[in-house]
RNA sequence: GGGGCUGUGGGCUAGCUUGGUCUAGGCUACGGGCUUCGGGCGCCCGUGACCCAGGUUCAAAUCCUGGCAGCCCCA
């Protein structure tokens, strides 16, 4: 299966046969985790609330079901959600007084209790975090990770006393997911997203876009600015040092784990199968013993060796010593599954008491003293990461067209490329862009500043933003 | 939201037009055995399937309707 000319199928048969997911749940748009998709999920998450932790967020869990009342309170963002919640009506035979829905998102969750919590400005900031699943109808066809009805996500949530405040604590998110998806080596765009995309009941939103075979991109986290929509609509107020009464200012921010992973695979992954960064691969190093005829106790006894003194130094490694397979269906077993370093230690290393070490993403040989070994490991779990994300950053660049008028947008959207082009940043435009070439205005970069050196690709005149233009997930 | 295509063992598929030797074939995976083992070795044996509900017919994997599920394209 072969991952540029047939991102779907090669997506689909790696999820299945890396153990990722299992998409044969009998319900739309909701699927399995199974053990090694799981195993790396807990691990990305152990990398982000760590981070969040460190930078003063708390952990909390909130409830799953809200009351109509609490969801209907800010307009806005009824608007953008109403068409695809799950609504719960009915306990047993009885029709519930007061419908609950299913979290699409917790805003009207938390902000309640919000209210609640926060009296003066001593109890600002707040900062809380969540990882729980949450539930869209999407009406668009469901794919596997990259569009559920249940997906998995950590969502955050601040309150401040000020709009400044609030700006600072959208920089600190973005350095906190930038942080997070850099420990994965992902490449993507940080956008800010135009008004008309923003999150419903945002002041604004940014989004990071990772970049996927098929040259559709996928939004794998986003941070917004609520000003104080949220607010007022919830009546989250404190009062100051000088005794008046204010609303909070709020941001919010959402990290996609189940794209998240869909990125990883749709970026790192080759026609073998997976390859994971080491820092969340479930094994890190898989131990493969070439056994023949007559050294088998000396090579098994040795391969042993080798793992016991891995994993002293606290390194996640298995030993397939299974006299089932042979080497060859092991290598391809393995490297299915992502595993970033490979470790072989047949007759010839045993005598000389070496082993051999191979990465995932070259496949290239290296012998190594057995003293050696773990230094080497380290070594190469850098390189691994090292490569990944170079490989990835070029990929981005390659796919990031400039068009200089309407034909060249849409050739390298059919192309499935991602186009930037100069826009006036009025809605007729925009429309006109996705109609004449079937992608959407993702957004500008907010990371680098980038001037429009010509005038809007639609209409000619001034330009006031350099934007993505591509197909999203 | 609109249109098109598809659904056969765990995975991939043959068969479907033209209904009947289909007792549903193959590859792969899985279980057992022998043999091998520095990139999917070979051989033998075995388990395992026509998405669901109706309909047409002497007869349905095959035709029709609906449901469910999946894929693709457009809004």
């Amino acid at each position: 299966m072969k991952k540029f000319e047939n991102f779907s199928e090669w997506f689909d048969s790696i999820i299945f046969n890396a153990d990722i997911l299992d998409n044969r749940y009998p319900v739309k748009g909701f699927a399995v985790y199974k053990t090694w998709g799981f195993r790396i999920i807990k691990r990305i998450l152990e990398i982000l609330e760590q981070k969040l932790d460190e930078t003063g967020h708390v952990p909390m869990l909130f409830p799953v079901v809200i009351p109509e009342d609490a969801f209907v309170k800010e307009s806005e963002h009824i608007k953008g959600f109403s068409s695809e919640v799950f609504w719960v009506t009915h306990a047993g035979e009885r029709t519930l007084d007061k419908k609950l829905l299913l979290r699409p998102t917790s805003e009207t969750a938390m902000y309640p209790m919000f209210a609640l919590w926060i009296r003066s400005h001593a109890d600002l900031p707040l900062k809380v975090y969540q990882s729980v699943a949450v539930y869209r109808y999407e009406t668009k066809a469901t794919r596997p990770l990259l569009r559920m009805r249940e997906f998995l996500w950590n969502e955050a949530h601040t309150a401040h006393r000020s709009w400044e405040e609030a700006e600072k604590q959208v920089w600190e998110a973005i350095e906190i997911y930038n942080y997070v998806f850099k420990r994965l080596s992902l490449s993507y765009l940080i956008l800010r997203r135009p008004d008309f995309d923003k999150f419903a009941g945002a002041v604004y939103s940014i989004a990071f876009d990772a970049w996927n075979p098929d040259g559709r991109v996928n939004q794998i986290g986003t941070v917004h600015n609520l000003g104080e929509n949220f607010a007022k609509a919830f009546n989250i107020t404190y009062e100051d040092v000088d005794g008046t009464h204010k609303n909070v200012v709020q941001t919010c921010y959402g990290f996609g784990v189940s794209r998240v992973i869909a990125a990883i695979i749709a970026q790192h992954s080759d026609d073998h199968g997976l390859i994971l960064p080491p820092d969340i691969a479930p094994i890190q190093v898989i131990i493969i013993p070439i056994v023949y005829k007559g050294t088998t106790a000396e090579v098994n006894a040795y391969a042993r060796e080798v793992y016991e003194m891995i994993k002293n130094e606290g390194i996640r490694v298995h030993l397939d010593d299974s006299d089932d397979k042979t080497p060859g269906e092991k290598f391809y077993y393995w490297e299915m599954f992502g595993v970033p370093v490979r470790i072989e230690v047949g007759p010839r290393d045993q005598r000389e008491r070496k082993i051999t070490l191979v990465d995932r993403v070259n496949l290239r040989r290296r012998v190594v003293n057995f003293g050696d070994t773990v230094r080497f490991i380290k070594e190469m779990f850098n390189e691994v990461a090292k490569n990944l994300e170079e490989r990835s950053q070029q990929t981005l660049k390659e796919l990031i067209i400039d068009a200089s008028d309407m034909n060249s947008l849409g050739e390298i959207i059919r192309n499935r490329k991602i186009a930037r082009v100069c826009w006036c940043e009025n809605i007729e435009c925009a429309e006109k862009i996705r109609e004449l070439s079937g992608g959407e205005i993702r957004g500008y970069r907010v990371d680098v500043e980038e001037k429009p050196e010509k005038p809007c690709i639609i209409c000619e005149r001034t330009a006031r933003r350099v934007v993505y233009v591509a197909k999203a997930y």
